[in-house]
DNA sequence: CATTTAATTAATAGGTCTATTAAATATGGA
DNA sequence: TCCATATTTAATAGACCTATTAATTAAATG
């Protein structure tokens, strides 16, 4: 017996599923519209990932992590200012989720139809973050006692930039239709966005 | 033959399918489910409102209608400063969110299964806001001629308000979950927000 | 080439969902 | 009370969905 370990269709289920779960989320999407879309008999699914809900997980936990490690990535900030470490961050982190717009609402959702997952997976996570966070502290309560930054936690700080950041892009669809704008002109709202989204961080923590 | 009019139970299944709707979603509601939460036969949903679609459009649409009409609920602001109204904006705003923090989500989601039905309801809002809007842009261009606020569209603050506002609820399950917050916590996270919202706003905005 | 294992399909059981129809029950007015 | 109308239920058609099983085809190995 040889390990056949030919994974082509098993990777084929994974991507259609994985854009088919963002596009529709879990409840909406079914096997056998998976397997419509590629091709293959609806019993394939099935016969790789035994149910649909394991097929879910599989791909959730990809995208949650993909979204929590990722969220912050930073390489050789050492020698920056703290305005162009944080000027940094912001649009790194905008351009992760300019690549990945729908995964929030993935989050989201998922969280509300099964809270047991999100529980799951963020044990996973203890740590990955911290020590980044611990660096940034750092810098952050220097600069409030030089008196550069008002008085804010890291926290906050952290979440006004994820709140920002994501929620451009799971509101751009429904902006986009109310303000009738066509795709070249909502690119060129998100161009837009990313400097306001600078500013408005930098600004907003100034004392 | 009287028009009998005894509105009870076609209310009854528009609260129950509401609170259905917005906790779960479209696609993970069953006119069934919403039946046996009332209580009653599941033709009755149907004979009340014909078919799942339909009652969710209703739904949708007052939902739809009920965030974008009160938006920025404004009263009696004329002798206030640029910066108590931006406050004042933010507060109510923030506390309209908190109020239906489900309703964006709703949104999103609904747009992703059906953009047309936004596109639909988007006319009939035509105008709505208008006025306050044009009368905030009045101010806020003066602001910045006095340089007391730094270049940016009226389009891109409110952008920025409702982004800030919504994504917290957003959010908020899940951090809650990440971070192990219980109710009460959560609560205190929420009062400190709205104080941070106004901060970051105002902030941001100063040239 | 023959045989064993893997991949794929056809068929289907069992469930739930939406929507309809006909029958039963409640209600209001003459 | 009786009748007409409104409300509610029982029953069910028809579609689709998940998951399994058995049969078929493809691939690998001796």
């Amino acid at each position: 017996m040889e390990v056949k370990n030919n994974p082509t269709m098993e990777i084929v289920i994974l991507e259609t599923a994985e854009r088919l779960f963002l596009e529709k989320g879990f409840g909406m999407t079914s096997t056998t519209e998976i397997a419509k879309e590629i091709g293959c008999n609806q019993a394939l699914i099935h016969y790789y990932f035994r149910t649909k809900e394991n097929l879910f997980n599989i791909i959730f936990e990809k995208k949650f992590r993909q979204f929590f490690q990722n969220i912050f990535v930073v390489e050789n900030l050492d020698q920056m200012t703290f305005q162009d470490k944080l000027k940094h961050i912001i649009e790194t982190h905008f351009d992760m989720v300019r690549e990945n717009p729908r995964i929030p609402l993935l989050i989201v959702n998922e969280f509300s139809r099964n809270p047991e997952m999100v529980a799951t997976l963020k044990e996973k996570l203890q740590g990955v973050v911290a020590t980044l966070f611990e660096s940034l502290n750092t810098d952050l309560q220097a600069e409030i006692a030089a008196g550069r930054v008002r008085q804010i936690t890291l926290i906050d700080l952290i979440f006004n930039i994820i709140s920002i950041n994501i929620s451009l892009f799971l509101l751009l669809p429904v902006a986009g239709e109310i303000m009738s704008l066509d795709e070249k002109q909502k690119e060129l709202v998100v161009n837009r966005r990313r400097d306001e989204h600078v500013k408005l961080i930098l600004n907003g923590i100034r004392s």
